[in-house]
DNA sequence: GATTTATTCATACGTTCGTTTCATTCAAGC
DNA sequence: GCTTGAATGAAACGAACGTATGAATAAATC
């Protein structure tokens, strides 16, 4: 196994200890020691404390748009009109294979996720590129193809709530243990049970006005 | 209008703060300021910026997870086996009300709860007593009551969700505004948006296995 | 082997942080 | 009027932070 260069040992110390702690509640000392990476490094490969962090962001969410993207295609290719639970499926998918793999890295992986979209920082957001919006308005596309007579309003809120619910799931670690319950869900049981939650959710009749 | 003593407008200050730019990200010295109050005055008061913290999130929790118990007893009241959507919106309900009082303040004090939920500085979530806990496995036992076949696992996975999608709904004020839709939805709608997505989802058959 | 280029290193700078200290103010109680 | 106690005020403390600097080192090019 051939040791990763001083790079890439920073992004890995980095994307750890972001999930753990936060971007203000991790310092720059801390990921380079832990990277076992100079102080200055952090400086010489990323300009600053807020690059690195976008760099950390874009490696971890580019591939899982990807993934959303190219499931998205699979189902269109099957049917120009594929199920709410197909559209379900290609869109919680990718978070769930990211989890798998790595076996504690993936439960990482979604931390930092939450972290991206709900820390206040204006440094974690601002990374971001065109990219992530073209993904999320595809699927709003699907979705509304297969949901006819919900409003647009009423579909955005559903998505986030997808969104919401995939994301949130994996947040177990920060909160407090539950007594007499296994609180790292089997990642497996934990996609099927989303699976179901979320294509009940979306499927649900459009709210009365 | 009286003016309210020191110790209540830190509380106020701290509250807004906190729910804009996280514990890390808001220092002793802004909140003091925005109060008009001493540096010294948080540590007089509370002690430290932890148990200031602490303060604040039993300020806003307590009254919320009251209203939840009352909304509960109410529906058990009226029969000992509620419907889903009956447990659903006594549970979301009082989130609700708390946003439409104050117009403003009700987003800030959402943000706020996503900023507990989410945080991962230790001193957020070190404030919590038995209470909180209390609700929840009422909640939780209601629920089973009325799913039955439903696993424990499962059931617990969905109440999770249900926690994803009210407070995550308001974090809208953190993301990007999405181009052609109104972000900031209105209260009342969303409200029936959250009952009707989750009472669907709830309901769900159990996932077979 | 000398020169150049890319990293790494130790160290320091200036700022901001939470907290503490101690003097001061001010309203009651006697 | 004097004392007592709570509350506020101005100032400072040490620690930790992100960043910048310039020397040292390793690797590649000629």
């Amino acid at each position: 196994m051939a040791t990763p260069d001083t790079r890439t040992q920073i992004l890995d110390a980095a994307e750890r200890l972001f999930a753990e702690h936060g971007y203000r509640g991790t310092s720059v000392r801390a990921i380079t020691t832990l990277a076992g990476a100079n102080l200055a490094a952090v400086g010489y490969h990323f300009g600053s404390k807020a690059e690195l962090m976008a760099a950390v962001a874009r490696r971890v969410v580019e591939p899982l748009n990807a993934a959303q993207c190219a499931r998205l295609d699979e189902a269109l290719a099957r049917t120009p009109d594929p199920l709410v639970s197909d559209l379900v499926e290609a869109f919680v998918g990718p978070l769930f294979d990211e989890m798998r793999a790595g076996e504690e890295g993936g439960a990482r992986t979604s931390r930092l996720i939450v972290m991206i979209l709900s820390d206040p920082a204006e440094e974690v957001r601002g990374w971001t590129g065109p990219r992530e919006d073209a993904v999320g308005e595809r699927y709003l596309a699907a979705f509304a193809r297969a949901l006819p007579g919900l409003s647009p309003e009423e579909l955005r809120f559903r998505m986030r709530g997808i969104l919401a619910v995939t994301a949130v799931d994996r947040l177990g670690t920060h909160q407090r243990p539950v007594p007499g319950c296994t609180p790292p869900v089997g990642g497996e049981a934990a996609r099927q049970w989303a699976i179901t939650f979320l294509t009940a959710a979306m499927s649900a009749p459009p709210t009365r006005t």
